[in-house]
DNA sequence: ATAAACTATAACGTAACGTCAATGTCAATA
DNA sequence: TATTGACATTGACGTTACGTTATAGTTTAT
């Protein structure tokens, strides 16, 4: 028996087009073409594409069942526990996007100042990235693995509460960190409290007992030198990054 | 302060395509163009750069953002709540996918003639979309939805002992057909035997209960009329399928 | 003035088809 | 037999969110 393309096409559930798709990528070529270039279609290609159905269903992709339908014997195990873990990890993925939505609907529904509260969570992002990326492999070889990843689920799993509490810190050390700014003498009563404040700040993001004198001044260069921190105090006030760094190198040799 | 496209792109961690192409789908203007074209951004647009980021991160389609930010008030905690189903939609089916890896990694190591038990897998899908098309409407006016989802649930869940008991089953039932299809005679003891195991197979898939005889004749039908059952059983035998209908007849009507 | 660095538009590529459009073929009917 | 309707073909654009050249104009630094 041989089945026309949409024979083919209505008996395995698929479109025309999907069979001259898989024709095209070399997937399942038709049994034989006829004279007039009509595809056609023998049992073995229906059992054929069975199988392409199958690991479909499974979630692969159609190089990679190409793949698996041509070497016979190449670990098909193994090819499939490799999907499998690419499964769990976009799970894993998408869990945390859920629990991220939900926590975002709730901050809306409360409706308390969302994009106050959404710049925050932005420059939290930029804060675990640069944490991880500046910081990461020097606190690694001090502190080991484990502290690193603790600080960034810390911060990935804050609470509302205490977003607010930092919201509210962050607040503080901004206006005061404006007043100083325009003052303009980084060893002030005022420009000092910044400094107390921003340490504050800083362990609260920071593992326990990795705060020192050196990561604080080094910090505060750091804001300099990185664009997007620099972006973010500069819209505070001009110059106040600057102003930060010296505050903080007098604050720390105290 | 007015940024160049790759200040902005450095300052927000994204390519300068990328903004380039927010630009071209209305998602980010920039502040202004200069005369020569280029493209600067001010404060307000990092900020909204910032919040095009935060949704993208909640994995919302770009086009869902715009109308996010467009539509001020047009129910961001809806629209987000939406989201939400859709990505535990997500979820489930990742879920489901993982089951059945898993369930094919076990049977491709055990090795236990893979081949048969796909085309049994394929063969259960059209069984269960069929079962719903078909049958679905009739049965959930009959016996409610909880009666076509325990079935479909059913099916889906089936162990992999039962996997093999039905598999000898419908092994058995298909020797016996090819046998009693080549005699010819549909009343003969042979046939009605065929019908009482194609029995048997029916009623392993469908709820208590709804097996009748006026059920079994019409499935006879629909698989003289459905092209997917007929080349399932074309295959086993030329014209059993029309064989098997009449032989169901008359076992129906003794 | 010239090179280095930056910016612009344009166009192709990605995965797996859906959806036309223009054209050719087959079986059955008037 | 000519026509009609169903079915087939290739070709090409659209989909998502950009990455990646390629080519050409602009700004900045030396």
């Amino acid at each position: 028996m041989e089945y026309s393309i949409n024979k083919l096409a209505k008996l395995s559930g698929v479109s025309s087009r999907t069979l001259r798709y898989y024709d095209e990528i070399g997937l399942l070529k038709p049994l034989r073409v006829s004279a007039t270039k009509y595809r056609l279609y023998g049992q073995k290609e229906v059992d054929k594409l069975q199988q392409i159905l199958f690991y479909k269903e499974l979630g692969v992709e159609l190089l990679g069942i190409k793949k698996l339908l041509e070497e016979k014997e190449f670990n098909v195990a193994g090819a499939l526990k490799k999907h499998l873990s690419s499964l769990e990890e976009k799970k894993k993925q998408i869990e945390i996007l859920i629990k991220n939505v939900n926590k975002t609907i709730l901050s809306v529904e409360g409706d308390l100042e969302m994009s106050n509260k959404e710049k925050f969570e932005g420059f939290k992002k930029t804060m675990i990235e640069n944490n991880e990326k500046q910081y990461g492999e020097e606190i690694r070889k001090k502190y080991g693995d484990k502290a690193v990843n603790a600080s960034n689920k810390k911060i990935g799993d804050m609470t509302e509460e205490q977003y607010s509490r930092i919201e509210k810190l962050e607040i503080e050390l901004n206006a005061k960190l404006k007043e100083a700014t325009t003052i303009g003498d980084p060893g002030s009563a005022i420009a000092q409290e910044v400094c107390e404040l921003h340490k504050q700040w800083l362990t609260f993001y920071w593992p326990k007992g990795t705060y020192t004198n050196e990561a604080h001044c080094s910090i505060a260069q750091m804001y300099c030198d990185d664009e997007r921190f620099k972006a973010y105090y500069e819209n505070i006030a001009p110059n106040s990054t600057e102003f930060l760094k010296n505050a903080i190198n007098i604050y720390c040799k105290k």
